[in-house]
DNA sequence: AGACTAACCTGAAAGC
DNA sequence: TGCTTTCAGGTTAGTC
């Protein structure tokens, strides 16, 4: 998704549901910075939707402790602690992981019109009204920021040993599933094969956007009932979820979910998007026009020619 | 069990 | 110009 934001300097701005490879960016790029750094501070907003856990049992239990691991399943992170424990993560829809220094904290800043003072413009990052978490660490006083504007985001920590009913419902991995899981999975299933593939339960990670340019690449309508899809079918559906999602991975294109380009250049999802949100343009296959129509309450594109079936 | 829907939340964009 | 409505989407909880 694409927002213009004409009172920023520049072009646009690319801003990105979290979605798998999203998410998996964001892991990779916060797991160096995080391990081994002690939590010195922690502060929340007040008690909300957002939290899972209290906040004040966070700003509790959190002190002190020593990230020792950070893990994906599907879009959800896992920060292991030192003691055992673990917090559970969620970027729902708007939700924005961000360690004070990135290059994103300031464009940010930019963004709200913030101006902060000299000796804060390196490292600094005032946290605002969304700003529901920020982890303090011991050395260098930098932190981390869990910013998310709908709150459909989710804080959790769990204690050592408690499982997580979030965490066991998910199906297999996206990137690790083969075409045989979703086939299995799909059999029984009389829904749309969309609303299949948005399924956490089946393939953990699929969100909205790399659903549409899958089944467009795989070249399978996105409303044919799931019980109807052949194992060969289900082969390229899954080969073509990980090609986008790898490639999304690969470019870190659009990267950290509120990834900021300072020169106003479009993220690389936008520029290799081929159904989503172009409904009425012209299929980059076959030239006719992309339809749009709403499956399980989620708007989806679908080139009408290319996947009639 | 599976299918379906409302609700959660906020801000941008569209409609009037 | 300014107010109102619509829309976007991940996940859960509730109903049928």
């Amino acid at each position: 998704m694409q927002l213009s934001r004409p009172g920023f300097g520049c072009e646009s701005v690319g801003i990105h549901v979290p979605e798998l490879p999203e998410v998996e960016v964001t892991r990779r790029e916060l797991l160096p910075k995080l391990l081994g750094r002690r939590i010195a501070e922690v502060s929340t907003t007040r008690k909300s939707y957002f939290f899972i856990t209290p906040p004040a049992r966070l700003r509790r239990e959190l002190l002190g402790r020593t990230p020792t691991q950070l893990t994906r399943f599907g879009k959800y992170l896992l920060l292991e602690l030192d003691d055992g424990a673990r917090l559970l993560l969620h970027l729902g829809m708007t939700g924005q992981l961000f360690f004070s220094g990135d290059p994103s904290v300031r464009l940010l800043q930019a963004l709200r019109g913030v101006t902060l003072a000299p000796e804060r413009q390196e490292t600094g990052f005032t946290p605002d009204a969304h700003t529901h978490l920020v982890l303090s660490f011991a050395d260098a006083g930098q932190s981390l920021y869990f910013r998310d504007v709908r709150k459909f985001g989710k804080v959790e920590l769990l204690a050592p040993q408690q499982s997580s009913p979030r965490l066991d419902k998910l199906g297999i991995d996206a990137l690790l599933a083969k075409g045989s899981d979703l086939y299995a999975a799909s059999r029984g299933r009389s829904v749309a094969t969309k609303t299949l593939l948005l399924d956490q339960s089946v393939l953990a990670g699929v969100g909205n956007i790399y659903a549409d340019e899958a089944l467009f690449i795989a070249g399978v309508s996105p409303v044919r009932r799931a019980n109807r899809l052949k194992p060969e079918a289900c082969d390229a559906i899954v080969a073509a979820t990980q090609r986008v999602m790898l490639r999304s991975i690969e470019t870190g294109g659009s990267s950290i979910s509120d990834y900021v380009r300072p020169d106003g250049e479009r993220g690389s999802y936008q520029d290799e998007r081929q159904v989503y949100s172009r409904t009425g343009q012209a299929c980059v296959r076959c030239g006719s026009v992309i339809k749009r129509r709403v499956l399980g309450q989620r708007s989806t594109h679908y080139c009408p020619k290319c996947q009639a079936r």
